[in-house]
DNA sequence: CGCAACATTGAGGGCCCTCAAGAGGTGTGG
DNA sequence: CCACACCTCTTGAGGGCCCTCAATGTTGCG
């Protein structure tokens, strides 16, 4: 249980760090920084192109429809710490982050924030709740500066019934999600936090290192976010992260620098994982 | 870790209980059986109708829609002990379980079944890995004489296009499923063994009990199935939850009589769950 | 420099799993 | 009909994993 404002100093801590010294020997903290000094033209740039088929797929949209979803959606630029999506109240728009992170967990009252979820960049925040008539499982917390578009279910209701396509797009959002949720259930359900940090660790190599040019002997990863909150999201305590790294680095399987992690061992980590 | 065989005999433990003598003192296991006995008719007897708006939402689909589906519709009787879905081949078509009981979980290669979720009578067993292109999540295996239902991904597509009003359903169903999930995440992630328990049978009182007409006083659970089959939903061992049975009866919250609970203090319950 | 936050490390303890034994019930074969 | 195998549930003893609490080191900032 931490305030809000601690989570948002966090994102912050080093907006002029790889100036530093070191680059090796100190945490080099590739964090999601100096963001306020790029324009803000973000996504929406090419007319909303990129933005759509970043969260709905990748044979781009066809014009009309990009179009169509540019008309409904409601855009707003939101400073860190804003609260995007509240479980307190009825969903009544499918919700999603054009630019900027965000976490997804529980708020509590009292203002502290438990987060279950980071999100980055272009990616859904809810595009299900809306469809219940309920209230979201989740609230969403911005955690930098963020554009959120919201879609009215109304109007996309419309939309995709005069859209076909558009609505098998999602469809496979939402499979994908339950894809998602249904495996980490599983990992909560049958992994120790040694396989779920692990099987953690291998997805962060698979999804980050797209290039997987360079000789894949180290493979090495940038922990874009707080160890807290990585270990928020594998359920277990920072100081239990903190000793699975150092045990993991103690086997061999990986060596810690900081906030980089260079993975030594990928069939053992595998092994690791369970499957 | 326990074979099929056992996990089917279970079911057929009880065929003939109600007719024994105590009906208190002797637990009474109204477990799903006597199944043979009943025609098998089953819900297409009225053309389908009922199976369609028990799986896609209570405002019945228009008839043109239930024929459409009813043609693209695979209908299979299958034997208890058969696996329905596998996750070892790519999804092809979307599953649902016409009648019958199923488990949703991982089988491995030796034969044996981990559930992770159990489901009964008209309901989805995977709605969403055939938009994905890839394998399912979870296998599902057939814990009584089913009769599985399959509808091919690309002749569903083309019914999605042609009646929107479908589409919507699917998606409404998805996000369901996304809402679930997500919940079972969070109490996975956030409570101990003894709050997961509570929150497992609040819901039972809830979904079960719908004529919630007589005195609520003690309000009364039938176990369904197995306890082994509870703990393994509850990501617990059968001895956990045989110790938390007895604890939660100690205190005065419940009374266990075999596979029947009564829930004595619903409020002290709720606190126990959490929220 | 002092403060604040994060990460690390150690000590202690609680929750829950593992292993083992026993009771109760059911179906099977002698 | 009874012995036997087999399953399930229960109960106890022991132990491991991970949390909690506390102290320390490090880094960035006023």
């Amino acid at each position: 249980v931490q305030s809000i404002e601690n989570q948002i100093r966090g994102l912050h801590l080093d907006t002029h760090t790889t100036t530093s010294s070191g680059a090796i020997a100190k945490p080099v903290r590739a964090m999601r920084s100096r963001r306020a000094a790029e324009p803000s033209r973000s996504v929406f740039a090419a007319g909303g192109a990129l933005l759509w088929s970043a969260v709905l797929g990748s044979p781009a949209l066809a014009p009309e429809v990009v179009a169509a979803l540019h008309d409904i959606a409601h855009v707003r630029d939101l400073p860190a710490g804003s609260l995007l999506v509240s479980s307190r109240e009825p969903a009544r728009d499918l919700s999603l982050l054009a630019r900027g992170d965000a976490a997804l967990g529980t708020a509590a009252e009292d203002g502290s924030f438990q987060p279950e979820r980071s999100l980055q960049g272009p990616a859904w925040l809810d595009a299900g709740s809306a469809w219940l008539g309920g209230n979201p499982a989740q609230d969403a917390l911005a955690l930098s500066d963020v554009q959120l578009v919201t879609l009215p279910r109304l109007a996309m209701q419309l939309l995709l019934q005069r859209y076909p396509d558009l609505a098998r797009r999602l469809v496979v959002t939402l499979a994908r999600q339950v894809h998602t949720l249904t495996l980490a259930t599983h990992d909560l359900m049958h992994k120790d936090a040694e396989g779920r940090f692990a099987a953690w660790l291998l997805q962060r190599c698979t999804t980050e290192s797209a290039p997987e040019a360079a000789g894949d002997g180290p493979v090495v990863v940038a922990l874009h976010e707080r160890k807290r909150d990585i270990a928020a999201q594998l359920a277990i305590t920072p100081e239990t992260l903190s000793r699975l790294l150092r045990q993991l680095s103690r086997k061999g399987l990986i060596d810690v620098m900081g906030y980089t992690v260079r993975v030594l061992d990928l069939p053992g980590l595998r092994a690791l994982a369970g499957d």
